[in-house]
DNA sequence: ACCCAGGAATTGT
DNA sequence: ACAATTCATGGG
C-alpha cells in the first residue's frame, strides 16, 4: 500500500484494451510475499490449476508448519527451508505434489546449503536475478518472473502464463511479427524463445511497471470468460 | 469417467 | 535453436 498506484497505472495505460481492464479493476495490487513462500507456491503451480495448488500449499502447511490459533481457529504457517529440505519426495508427494515434489525438496536442499540470500537478488538487476533464480530445479522463466515480481520487488517482470498468451493474441496481436503469432496459434505450449519474446514484448510495451500491467491483463482476461 | 491445469525438464530433430 | 514428449495428481 505504500506506493503511487495513481502513478503507476498511469504509466501502463499504453492502449485501449489495458485501458479498459485499469477502469474495471482500479484498485488491484501487487503483494510482497515472503520469497521462499513464494518460490515454493510457483514451483507447485506448474500446469495446475488454481483450486489444485491451494490445496497443496494448504497440505504442506498442515503438514510441516507451526499450528497458529486465534479467535479459536486454527492456522498453520508456512513450513521454513530447513523444514521442507529436512522431508522426504514422499511426504511431499502426499500433499499433492506429483513430480513437484522432488523440484520442491532439492531447491529447498540447495538454498539451505548454499545459505542463499534473498536479498542479494533484490540488489541485482532483473536479468541477472531471473538467470540466478533458473538455476533452481523446477524454475523456468515463467516461475522465476513471478518470483521477482511477486516477493522480490521486480516491477519489471512480466510473467507469460497460459492467461497472458490468450491476451496477447487476442489483443496484441498486431504488434508482434506475423510469424510468431502463427506459431504461437499452432502450437499449446510456448518455447523458451517463443516466452522471451511475449516476455519482452510485455516490458517494452508497458515499460517499467510491466509487472502490474500483467496483472491487470491476467485478472481481466480471468474474469471475462 | 472424463478433462485439463498461472510449465519445466528431457529427449529427439 | 526449435519441436515433441513426458511428467503425477486433483478439482471441476
Amino acid at each position: 500500500m505504500d506506493v503511487d498506484l495513481q502513478e503507476i497505472v498511469d504509466s501502463i495505460d499504453k492502449d485501449q484494451h489495458i485501458g479498459e481492464a485499469i477502469k474495471k479493476y482500479w484498485g488491484l495490487r501487487l503483494i510482497r510475499q515472503n520469497p521462499w513462500e513464494c518460490i515454493v507456491s510457483y514451483i507447485c503451480a506448474t500446469y495446475k490449476s488454481i483450486p489444485a495448488i491451494k490445496s497443496m500449499l494448504n497440505n504442506m502447511a498442515k503438514k510441516f508448519g507451526e499450528r497458529v490459533a486465534l479467535d479459536g481457529l486454527d492456522f498453520y504457517t508456512f513450513p521454513e527451508c530447513e523444514k521442507l529440505a529436512d522431508t522426504s519426495v514422499e511426504d511431499l508427494s502426499a500433499c499433492g505434489l506429483g513430480y513437484r515434489a522432488k523440484y520442491v525438496l532439492e531447491t529447498s536442499k540447495k538454498i539451505l546449503e548454499s545459505n542463499f540470500n534473498f536479498e542479494n537478488l533484490t540488489k541485482m538487476p532483473y536479468l541477472k536475478a531471473k538467470k540466478t533464480l533458473m538455476d533452481f530445479p523446477g524454475i523456468g522463466a515463467k516461475v522465476a518472473d513471478c518470483i521477482l515480481l511477486f516477493s522480490l520487488d521486480k516491477n519489471e517482470a512480466f510473467p507469460v502464463d497460459v492467461w497472458v498468451k490468450r491476451v496477447i493474441l487476442n489483443h496484441y496481436a498486431d504488434k508482434l511479427p506475423k510469424v510468431l503469432v502463427k506459431k504461437l496459434c499452432a502450437r499449446e505450449s510456448l518455447s523458451s524463445g517463443e516466452y522471451e519474446k511475449l516476455n519482452s514484448f510485455g516490458r517494452n510495451h508497458f515499460g517499467r511497471y510491466a509487472g502490474y500491467a500483467q496483472e491487470y491483463l491476467y485478472h481481466f482476461e480471468r474474469m471475462t470468460i
